[in-house]
DNA sequence: CCTCCACTGGAAGATCGGGAAG
DNA sequence: CTTCCCGATCTTCCAGTGGAGG
């Protein structure tokens, strides 16, 4: 059933990407000064989740090393690495710097100054999901070291603008944006197609299956490429030459469980306590999920720290809010 | 329209654990 | 060993928000 399962990974970058030409376009031009070795200005990437923005940042990154000797990049997912220290260390490990940093007890923003040494050579880095980033000061300094430059990628435009310090925006205005906008779905299609001629083997998925896929992704790659390898999983488990139907539809939720199920395991016993609740609920109230969770738990947090909790839950996607103000409910994203 | 109040999340300080310096 | 400093986490305090109900 599967030949190369790594084209049906969600970090795969394809050789060649579909229907993105214009971003792709609008980003290399954008790029264009480091080709002379200068630094580029920031370019920010946004559009929903699912549209290829970090598949496009990482294709023209390797075109660019392609056509540049002595150049350094590096992709970091700020939803992971949400605070200035995590960034600034996954930005030196890029350049081989981090070796000596394990130790805590560096002097303060030591790190910044390394990374400013470090790149005497140009520098390109991704900066994905820069809205989940928490200290967004580090976004100026980068912003202001030589060599550097900045490919910004982010959900809502918007949103982002508003959660930023005001010196950052002011940085930030002049940056290049390149929308994305969801894909349809012949062109989602036409992605499978590919993923599956790499990835499957010949004839393992009809095209009415795939077509299906793409109608039920709505408009998003991720979880279009993310149901096909599903359901070729599956298919492998059973056996399978070609996949039927019915493992092709048990498959979209199953891949959606998958991530769920890795985002509860992230959890910490507390917050775990607390999604229970939730999820056994039919919808509660705040102040009530405070008592009861009080109840269950030996040393239970205040409820300011599980506030934050419930904002953690609300970035993984397992719980969302119902209302606003006093008539605020939480339930389990099912 | 106005007030109340549950809810929200920013800011600042305390605490914890780990590692380095003395 | 103790002391100091770091990032991460938690607590304390509090101002802002917007439904609910007068």
């Amino acid at each position: 059933m599967i030949a190369d399962a790594r084209p049906l990974q969600p970090e795969f970058v394809p050789g060649d990407v579909r229907h993105r030409d214009g971003e792709i376009d609008a980003l290399t031009s954008a790029l264009e000064p480091v080709l002379e070795g200068r630094h580029a200005d920031p370019v920010l990437l946004h559009g929903p989740s699912g549209t290829g923005k970090t598949c496009i940042a990482r294709y023209a990154l390797e075109k660019l090393r392609g056509e540049v000797v002595d150049l350094d990049t590096q992709c970091v997912n700020c939803w992971e690495d949400y605070t200035r220290f995590k960034t600034l260390y996954r930005l030196l490990e890029g350049v081989d710097r981090a070796l000596d940093v394990h130790r805590q007890s560096t002097p303060r923003d030591e790190l910044l100054d390394r990374l400013r040494d470090a790149t005497d050579s140009p520098y390109v880095v991704i900066l994905d999901e820069v809205d989940q980033l928490e200290e967004t000061d580090v976004l100026y300094d980068l912003h202001r070291t030589r060599n550097l430059s900045l490919v910004l990628i982010a959900n809502a435009e918007r949103e982002l603008f508003a959660d930023l310090e005001g010196r950052v925006t002011s940085r930030l205005t002049t940056a290049m944006r390149v929308e994305f906008a969801r894909y349809g779905v012949s062109e989602l299609v036409g992605i499978l197609e590919d993923r599956a001629r790499w990835g499957l083997q010949e004839d393992a998925v009809t095209d009415g299956q795939l077509r299906w896929i793409a109608d039920s992704a709505a408009g998003d790659a991720r979880v279009a490429i993310g149901t096909l390898r599903a359901a070729a999983e599956a298919g492998e488990r059973e056996g399978l030459e070609r996949l039927t139907d019915e493992v092709v539809h048990d498959a979209a939720p199953k891949a959606k469980a998958e991530i769920r199920q890795k985002n509860l395991e992230k959890l910490t016993d507390d917050q775990r306590a607390l999604y229970d609740i939730i999820d056994e609920s039919d919808g509660i109230r705040p102040d009530a999920l405070y008592e009861v969770y009080c109840t269950r738990v030996d040393d239970p947090r205040t409820d300011r720290t599980v506030r934050n909790y419930l904002k953690k839950m609300r970035r993984y996607n397992l719980i969302e809010p119902e209302g606003r103000g006093k008539a605020r409910q939480y339930s389990a994203v099912s």
